[in-house]
DNA sequence: ATTTACTATCGAAATTTTCGATGATAGGAG
DNA sequence: CTCCTATCATCGAAAATTTCGATAGTAAAT
């Protein structure tokens, strides 16, 4: 059974004239009648008794009637969803690293959500390789690294920014406020990192790999709000992004320090895959973030 | 959009595969492609993203998902209706004269009932033209008729009899118990006769004209109940059908009268039309009267 | 009696659907 | 690392289906 029928059927019966419905949808005479007929030897049975030329829906026919109603009811419901405001409700898949996923909570998740209360939003933390593979799998929407530049064909950036990194310890660490230091400085200190996976935890050992040196951290962890409470009330040396740091730099807890030959880009990158479908929900996160989270 | 394309769609969807999707339907895995194609061009959106070889709803598509299977539960469900038992509802109008209408009610028609509880039936009493006309426009499904016998190729006769027809007096009227009367006797009687219309009464006065004889009645009126009870109280004659006159008969109310130049014959009919669809419903209206009602 | 209006049917034309082959690409096996 | 397999997209050809126009048959209207 096919709709094109259906559709014919419901005019038919409308019109009470197969002459008149052929007019109203554009069909030949004998195209209706063929339609009909189709219809009626798929359902094997009579949909209209034709009586000298007067058609008249059989009970048979009657009941059609409100069952093709009722789907043509469904399909336009559909296709009205479709253009309308629905896509405003949705579902938003981001993976992230921890420390962005926290920024965003609790920066600008509840405006967001205050704005487009119908999109629900999953946000998953993983490593770059984990986000890019979940890419790939289109299992994530959107993913948001911190690492070197990524490029790839089958990615679209959607936004990216350099960041700012430093050297970061407690203000009263031994190293603040001393100029001009270097990596090997402070090499021996005890240094609290996030895990290798993560982004700008690799790009940083292999920079410290190209000058033959080497880190092993006294404390992997991939909660930075962590690393950075740890760094403020201990001797420890961490590596972080400004972002992460600022608080604790701006109420005095934290110093920077002031190294001078570690010069690592790390981007803060927002990607999507290019064969995404952009729904317009999805849309929306994307300018939303555009516009506002990355104006730190 | 056809349903075919939409029968695909839940296809692929449920096995997440065109591939799979295709040797399921007996389609080729290229059909399969071009009918979600087809799909997604008409509604004019991505229902399936498409990310190595790996394909995802989106969610337009897991809308539509919900949309489909309310579809095709609506065309099973109108399939699953046609075979079972929802042929017993139904409706049926028949066409009768009073007489017969009357006698149907009084005798038959509860006992239909309870064997039929959910088919409705319409009955409308009418002159054997109107009844042959509402036949020719699908207006009555089946007419009852009494009158010469009728035939015409496009008329199916369920069931046929040929009724006995009688003059008929009151019992203590001067004509009871006289043989061998003639219609010249009884001519000058006050006569009581259904209305011209009816069947049986024209081919009555037909009858009469052959002979040049012609009677005005003193009443014309379509209620057979009521023109027995006043012949059974008044000195006037009647001719009518066995059936009609039965009760009063056998309680000795009514007399024949032995009137040997008139013999028509008047054929009970039981006609639908040649297009006719028979419902089951109709069907056994039709199977219940062939049984019971003309057994009289 | 003639014309008009309506549906059925038929063969031809037009359109649509389907297929098979091919290409591209990712993932797994060896 | 390479080969093999699985997957979806695309294309042109073949097959199937739909549509049309013409015609017929018939009832109703004029």
């Amino acid at each position: 059974m096919e709709l094109r029928n259906l559709i014919t059927f419901i005019h038919v019966a409308e019109l009470g004239s197969f002459t008149k419905a052929a007019e109203q949808l554009g069909y030949s005479q004998s195209t209706v009648s063929f339609q009909i007929k189709q219809l009626e030897e798929e359902l094997n049975c009579l949909l209209f008794e034709r009586i000298n030329h007067t058609i008249t829906l059989t009970e048979r026919g009657h009941k059609l009637i409100s069952y093709a109603h009722q789907i043509r009811a469904l399909i336009d419901d559909y296709k009205e969803g479709l253009g309308g405001e629905q896509d405003l409700k949705g579902h938003i898949h981001i993976v992230s690293p921890d420390s962005v996923c926290e920024e965003m909570i609790n920066s600008n998740y509840i405006d967001f959500h205050n704005k487009y209360p119908s999109v629900s939003i999953q946000f998953t933390t993983g490593d770059s390789s984990v986000m890019l593979d979940m890419l790939d799998h289109n299992e994530a929407d959107v993913i948001i690294t911190l690492d070197q530049h990524l490029y790839n064909k089958d990615y679209i950036i959607a936004k990216e920014e350099l960041l700012s990194m430093h050297f970061v310890a407690s203000a009263g660490s031994k190293f603040a406020g001393m100029k001009n230091l270097s990596i090997k400085d402070i090499i021996s200190e005890p240094f609290i990192l996030t895990e290798y996976g993560q982004g700008y935890r690799r790009v940083f050992d292999k920079e410290l790999a190209k000058k033959s040196l080497e880190i092993v951290p006294v404390l992997e962890i991939g909660r930075t709000d962590i690393i950075t409470t740890m760094v403020a009330s201990s001797n420890m040396i961490s590596y972080l992004p400004d972002f992460v740091t600022k608080p604790l730099i701006e109420s005095g807890k934290l110093c920077y320090l002031d190294v001078k030959d570690i010069n690592i880009e790390i981007w803060k990158q927002l990607i999507y895959h290019k064969n995404k479908w952009i729904s317009k929900s999805l849309k929306a996160f994307i300018d939303y973030v555009k516009e506002k989270e990355f104006s730190s």
